[in-house]
DNA sequence: CGGGATCCGTCTTGATACTG
DNA sequence: CAGTATCAAGACGGATCCCG
C-alpha cells in the first residue's frame, strides 16, 4: 500500500504527507480540535469533497488517523489521530515556525 | 509569486514545498552534498528533468536555492541553500526521525 | 442532516526525446 | 551540462448525486 521509491525516510514520509492537503487536515485535528468531515470541509483552504475523502481513506490505511463514531451522535463520524498521527505535532510546529520567520504575513491563530 | 490560500503558516508553506520532490532537492544539496542538476537526476528516487528544472526555479523565485556558476569550471551551474534554505534543516531531520521511527525499512544513509 | 461517491472539464505530472 | 518540447496519464476542483 506504501509504495517506496527508495529507503530514505524522508522520501517515504513524503510519500504519505507530501501534497498540499494532507498536513493540513492533521493540523485540524491536531491543534484546531476538529474532527468531523464538515469541519475540515469548512478551513479556510477550501479542500474538495473528492480529495477529503481520498485524503481520509489513505491516512486511516497508513495507521495516522482511526475512523470512530460520536458518542453522543452515532451517526456522526469523528476522525481521531493514533500516537502515531500525534508524534507529527514536532513536525507541524517546526514548519509553523518556519513560515512564521520566513512566509509575510502568516500567523499561527486562524481558521 | 507565491499565492496563499490563507494565512496559516503550515499552509503557506505548503504552497512551496508541498509535493513529493521538493524536498528531496533540498536532501540532497543539505546532506549529502549534491550541487549540480546531473546529481539531482541521479538520485534513487528518479525525478525528471522536466518537473527538477521547474523545482528548481520554484526554489529559486522563492529564495530557498541561488544559481551560481562553479568557480573551477563556469559552464557548470551550482545550486546552493541560502540561509533562508539552510534553516530548513531541522524540519528535514524531524521528519527523518519520523520516517525512522514508523516506516518500516528506511535508513538515513542512501544515495 | 452527515459523509461521502460520481462525473467532467481543467490543470499538473511524468517519461521520453530532443536542443542550446 | 542543463535544460525545453511534446504529449499521455493522472490529479484536482466543483457541482451534483447518492445513501443511511
Amino acid at each position: 500500500m506504501l509504495k517506496k521509491r527508495s529507503n530514505c525516510p524522508l522520501s517515504c514520509w513524503l510519500e504519505i504527507f507530501g501534497d498540499k492537503w494532507t498536513l493540513l487536515i492533521i493540523r485540524d485535528i491536531a491543534f484546531r480540535g476538529k474532527k468531523q468531515y464538515k469541519e475540515f470541509i469548512s478551513s479556510r483552504e477550501g479542500i474538495s469533497t473528492n480529495i477529503l475523502a481520498d485524503r481520509l481513506r489513505l491516512l486511516v490505511s497508513n495507521g495516522v488517523l482511526i475512523k470512530t463514531r460520536s458518542s453522543s451522535n452515532k451517526l456522526v463520524i469523528h476522525y481521531e489521530l493514533t500516537e502515531k498521527g500525534k508524534s507529527l505535532a514536532p513536525i507541524l510546529l517546526s514548519i509553523a515556525k518556519w513560515g512564521n520567520d520566513h512566509i509575510p504575513d502568516t500567523m499561527i491563530i486562524g481558521a
